[in-house]
DNA sequence: AAGTAGGTCAACCGCCAGAAG
DNA sequence: GCTTCTGGCGGTTGACCTACT
């Protein structure tokens, strides 16, 4: 069965996103909410694809976004779930607080990857290069560059397709810095649901620590992949993470709870001393982590 | 200073599963 | 039960950036 183009392409905008479809964008989701994704366009004067309108929020424009500045930690677990899961990127973001698959999976193909690589152990089978093909190895990039990685995603309006370069100020104004938020409501029940507004979204932002690094976990993204088993709702919190990380278990029904701030706040500290403790005892953890991609890919 | 090669990452594409009609 | 629609995913592209020559 043949199936639609997700929308005419005739008239509509491409590229990257203007400063001001940013502002119309966000300005309907807090009005509206998120989904029919496919109306939204039209309805917020978008001249986009509905799709592309999805793709900007979820990626950029959502609030509870953390861009660039990857940790050393979340390098590390990257690296470890991407060897228990594979390229589930979706999933792999799930297991990390505001971060989306698209960032992962671009942080993959251009950091990790080679780092491994570099250390010997090749990407794809997380086996040491030698054991599979010792030539290979030549393959590791020399690092030439030397980034400023602290600025390096979200100072950075690199547009795409752009016939002439911004001016540094002119990018500088398509960096949206919104307040971080924690969805604690589950996302499209129904698709008419609507009620998983912006709005809903904003209450709980507060409850983000200080360091802005707790939050939200993109609870879509949590929607059991195709060939999982239904049951492998992840975890809908990050205080879930890391309960799944501890205990690599899920609780039952997360689709409506919601868990008061001090609880995500506990659970976050429990998420910390996760990530610290694994510095110290890695082949624990490396077993609870099997036990969590047993639990999403069986 | 200019040219080049390679890195980065936002955006696009095609496909799929599930919901809706 | 079938068709269509919608949202989501992973892979890929290509404009832009920047270190190097």
């Amino acid at each position: 069965m043949g199936r639609a183009p997700c929308c005419s392409k005739v008239g509509l905008h491409r590229g990257p996103w203007t400063p001001r479809e940013d502002n119309l964008l966000v300005k309907y989701i807090q009005a509206h909410g998120e989904g029919q994704w496919r109306s939204l366009p039209k309805k917020a004067g978008l001249l986009r694809c509905g799709k592309s309108c999805r793709l900007r929020w979820m990626n950029y424009l959502r609030p509870d976004i953390k861009r660039g500045n990857i940790t050393p930690d979340e390098d590390d677990l990257i690296i470890r779930l991407h060897a228990l899961l594979g390229n589930r990127w979706s999933l792999i973001a799930g297991r990390l607080s505001g971060r989306t698959d698209n960032e992962i999976k671009n942080y993959w193909n251009t950091h990790l990857s080679k780092k491994l690589r570099s250390q010997g152990v090749d990407p794809n089978t997380h086996k040491k290069l030698s054991e599979l093909n010792p030539p290979v190895q030549k393959l590791a990039a020399p690092k030439k560059r030397i980034k400023n990685t602290a600025c390096s995603n979200h100072t950075k309006n690199k547009g795409k397709k752009q016939p002439k370069r911004e001016s540094g100020l002119e990018r500088e104004k398509t960096k949206i810095h919104l307040p971080k938020a924690v969805r604690v409501t589950s996302l499209s029940p129904s698709r008419n649901n609507s009620n998983t507004s912006f709005e809903s979204c904003m209450t709980t932002a507060s409850i983000s620590p200080s360091n802005g690094s707790a939050g939200y976990r993109p609870s879509d993204r949590d929607k059991p992949r195709p060939d999982s088993d239904p049951d492998d709702r992840v975890g809908f919190f990050i205080g879930c993470d890391a309960v799944d990380l501890v205990n690599g278990s899920f609780p039952k029904d997360q689709s409506n709870v919601a868990a008061s701030d001090e609880q995500l706040e506990d659970l976050y500290e429990e998420y910390l001393q996760l990530i610290e403790a694994d510095n110290h005892d890695r082949h624990d953890d490396h077993a609870q982590l099997e036990l969590l991609a047993e639990s999403l890919l069986s």
